[in-house]
RNA sequence: GGCCCGUUCGUCUAUCGGCUAGGACGCCAGGUUUUCAUCCUGGUAAGAGGGGUUCGAUUCCCCUACGGGCUACCA
């Protein structure tokens, strides 16, 4: 068996969005199934596009979501560095080794020229393909006479070296995800590999840093399948074994057309980043789910079933299940429209598997910010209000009314739970309160089940008023518990307050 | 425009030629909780269209439509 060895390798162009958290998730888990190495690898050849923290997002996402590298910058650096711009200096041998090879070649022609070529075939409704087809009436080493290209190149006239992509060829190649896929090489283009400020493009990079890192499969995203002939092409120019192809669909927008994008974030109003970015030269916000109050189980979890399931009915897995039950082979083949709902209803889930003391520890702590203190047992409150929250900072608003007496009165609550005649059974509810003895749920449960029966009138008359003047709506967990939690003075004060004010 | 990839309920998906097309989210109804939420039960809703191949197609092939990606000296 051969060694699985897979890379992320995104580019410090920005924070990482969901697509790319989602890439560098489903690398992480093919490794880990097949006890292979998952490596992290910054693709950043290109000077003009880098962002400031882009990089240190990169890795404090991956680390919030608990993927972590096995290989990376400044870890384990056995086939270090593992920044391509720290790999500049190995990049234009291996270019030129094509040309030697005849696979590829200088290409003199300037941006301008080449941009009135393009202009010109658009009016003749035509596509312009630097190839075969026209090779030779542009001007680069092929058209040249060796003489004229020893002479641009002696007067340091600029230049990119281009690969010779092949003629009249039909590709056939093999995606673990798509199956064949064939592409005739007549409309490929011939693409920059070195470019004139002395970095290799993404393509020839790519290519000669998986090589030598020994990647075995390269698990990526749909937007490089079309690169795919091109990287076929370069393995075999190189007489190299190519690795494994996976391209994975992309995540597109809940409504309307096209992939997910930073504005459907918001617009619709839920993070499609890992973790608050702020643009270091617009100062522009971009919220993550971290701050949202989304877990890392809960993104990780959404995520993984965006594209992929294990064929059984199991939508709950935690890394570890996922790492077992994962199969590249039942990734699907479609985009996934991304669908902010079902997302909350996982992060649902993990907050009810989450123990009271977690959530008791979160809710002191937002009491705290809040400027709250309480003597209340926080650890018995959150118990009756965890299956109402969905994240953790939802428990305050669930339960604000333990720590205040309610101001107002929900109008619509009042109005169905406050009649004519209720003013006077408050007031008589507040005597039944005052002589409970021992207040605790049970005996403010019997006593006042009691005297409700005696009274001979329906629970609703009684209950609904009560919750209403204890939360001030009517929701919230059993009006008793909340009684015996308030205590006596506390419950009696608030009935008094409720029968002043309705 | 050219090239490549895709197409099952509104959404995520199961089905690897023979199913009353299954599950989940959402939504609706009922039950439990004398409130709300949770929970339980039920309901709603799908094979883009047209040709083939086959005894039989959601499943295989072709065409069309639609969707997506790429088309930079960006990744």
């Amino acid at each position: 068996m051969s060694t699985i060895r897979v890379r992320f390798a995104p580019s410090p162009t920005g924070p990482l969005h969901i697509g790319g958290l989602r890439t560098a998730l489903f690398n992480y888990l093919f490794a880990k199934k097949h006890n292979g190495t998952f490596i992290l690898r910054i693709e950043d050849t290109d000077q003009t596009r880098f962002v400031e923290g882009a990089e240190s997002y990169i890795k404090e996402a991956l680390d919030w979501c608990n993927i972590s590298y096995d290989e990376g910058p400044g870890k384990n650096e056995k086939f270090g560095p593992y920044k391509q711009s720290e790999r500049k200096h190995l990049y234009k041998a291996y270019a030129e080794e094509l040309i030697t090879k005849g696979h590829a070649y200088y290409a003199f022609d300037t941006a301008e020229a080449l941009d009135t070529e393009r202009k010109r075939y658009e009016t003749e409704k035509k596509t312009f393909i630097y190839n075969w087809h026209n090779r030779k009436s542009l001007t680069n080493s092929l058209s040249l006479s060796t003489e004229e290209t020893k002479a641009k190149l002696a007067a340091n006239e600029p230049y990119v070296i281009r690969f010779k992509s092949p003629q009249d060829e039909t590709l056939i190649m093999e995606d673990i995800i798509r199956g064949t896929i064939s592409i005739d090489t007549n409309t490929l283009d011939d693409k920059v590999l070195f470019k004139s400020d002395g970095m290799p493009t993404y393509h020839l990079a790519n290519i000669v840093d998986d090589y030598l890192m020994e990647i075995s499969h390269v698990i990526r995203g749909e937007e490089w399948l079309p690169s795919m002939a091109l990287h076929v092409l370069l393995y075999r120019a190189f007489k190299w074994n190519a690795p494994k192809f996976a391209h994975l669909s992309l995540i597109l927008k809940p409504v309307g057309k096209g992939k997910l994008s930073k504005r459907d974030g918001d617009k619709l109003g839920f993070p499609v980043f890992p973790l608050d970015w702020t643009d270091p030269k617009s100062n522009e916000v971009s919220s993550g789910y971290r701050e949202a109050g989304f877990y890392p189980e809960t993104v990780v979890n959404f995520l993984a079933l965006l594209g992929w399931n294990s064929g059984t009915e199991q939508e709950i897995f935690n890394l570890e299940e996922l790492v077992t039950a994962f199969d590249l082979a039942r990734v699907n083949k479609s985009g996934a429209k991304f669908d902010p709902e079902k997302n909350k209803w996982f992060q649902q889930q993990y907050i009810q598997q989450k123990s009271n003391e977690e959530l008791t520890e979160n809710f002191s702590e937002l009491l705290r910010t809040k400027g709250i203190t309480s003597t209340l047992p926080l650890n018995t409150i959150v118990s009756l209000l965890k299956e109402r929250a969905v994240f953790s900072k939802d428990l305050y608003e669930l339960g604000k009314f333990f720590f205040e007496a309610p101001t107002t009165y929900d109008v619509k609550a009042s109005k169905k739970a406050w009649k004519e005649s209720t003013t006077e059974l408050m007031q008589e509810l507040v005597n039944v309160v005052k002589i409970i003895e021992d207040f605790t749920t049970e005996n403010v449960t019997t006593q006042i089940k009691a005297w409700i029966t005696s009274k001979e009138i329906g629970f609703g008359k009684v209950m609904m008023p009560l919750r209403l003047a204890l939360v001030g709506s009517l929701q919230g967990p059993d009006v008793y518990e909340i009684a015996a939690l308030l205590g006596k003075d506390e419950t009696v004060s608030r009935l008094e307050k409720a029968i002043n004010k309705l």
